[in-house]
DNA sequence: CCTGCCATCAGCCGATTGGTCGATGCCGCC
DNA sequence: GGCGGCATCGACCAATCGGCTGATGGCAGG
């Protein structure tokens, strides 16, 4: 059986060249290209047409998200892991949805990031448990939570950098209850801290 | 000389009658009303004319700015002597140019209060010293403070939940790096965290 | 009546943040 | 050639935050 063929899309140079070791020693892989940003990744994986692409997601000069949507509209038949360090991103749903094969953290094992790279390669989808685990329950609530009266009333406070303690005072309750209401909010958010519930508020609208 | 004639501002009932009983147990004042937000507030001082308006800033239901603005539209001859709690608030500049007289903590002392008030019936400012402060560094500086390239991917990727740490290994400099360039930002949004930081790149249509 | 949602609170803990010094190197500009 | 803005780093410290576990009362809907 033929090897497998592999894009490297990272911007890190380290990170590259572990990845392209790691492949150069082992049977059944061949490495045929390395791209620093989506753009180039678009751009060779066009014209090397790879059994796998293995992007990295959060680069400058194009982002890894939009390089996924471009290579599925695109209606290339190469299939996408992604390889990213944080399981926390909040690009982890929407890489998935633009198209991505399977989900990686960077500090899996070899052997689990090979067998990764086979099941891609095959079209089996490959989740990192953390992700799996998250997929599930974005799943099981069928979108749209939304935030009660007074978890608003908290949210836009802290839009103002009010602090805990600050809105507890404003708000008569003590300062465990704020703490309650923002771990309800981050969840809802599927955020973790204030700066990003912020974000995510003005993104759907729920701030001015 | 007849007595100086002052309407309460404040959604807390506790500290409407305890600014009350400070001005009743005082020759000089004389409380004509008491206001719960900014509405009642507007509709009060229409009515009564009060020579002072003793006004809390963060209200539900009609903030403390707006109800200011709306009085000096209305041309209405009544000081505005706000009164907050934390002078950490990024009302403090919006209420002055809406045309506060003065700004006091709530934690002045109670001769400081009396001698605000009779400056703000006069006309004359007064400012609690914290307050001075930061308008004297905001003078200083001429306003629009833009963010450099450097300092806005940082701000994106705080808009996204991204760590100090995160974001140091992202961009391949130190967490100190991060925080050097989160405190140019703090400075140049005018703000006090990375909440308030996203908050107020978005209203000034930094962020998407 | 029971169940679920909402709002309220406590205490503990480690991790993170923000503040404050100071310092270096690079670059463009006058 | 100096000056200011920008990016970079370090170290230390207090305060804050977020996670966790668990609990209570009210109120609506089944």
């Amino acid at each position: 059986m033929a090897d497998i063929t592999v894009l490297i899309v990272d911007d890190h140079p380290v990170v590259r060249d572990g990845l392209r070791g790691m492949f150069a020693g082992t049977a059944g892989f061949r490495v045929v290209g390395e791209a620093a940003d989506g753009r180039q990744a678009v751009a060779l994986a066009e014209r090397l047409r790879p059994d796998v692409v293995l992007m990295d997601l959060r680069m400058p000069g194009g982002g890894g998200v939009e390089a996924i949507t471009e290579l599925t509209r695109r209606g290339l038949p190469c299939k996408v892991l992604v390889l990213t360090t944080y399981d926390t991103d909040t690009d982890t749903i929407p890489a998935i949805e633009a198209g991505a094969t399977g989900y990686l953290l960077k500090d899996a094992p070899r052997d689990e990031l090979f067998d990764a790279v086979r099941a891609a390669a095959e079209g089996r989808t490959v989740l990192s448990p953390a992700i799996a685990a998250r997929l599930v329950s974005r799943v099981r609530e069928p979108r749209s939570e939304s935030l009660t009266a007074r978890e608003l009333e908290i949210l836009r406070l802290v839009a103002r950098g009010t602090s805990n303690r600050e809105i507890a005072a404003e708000l008569f309750i003590s300062e465990a209850t704020v703490k309650t209401h923002l771990t309800h909010i981050y969840a809802k958010l599927d955020v973790k801290d204030r700066a990003a519930a912020v974000a995510a508020a003005y993104e759907r609208h729920l701030l001015p």
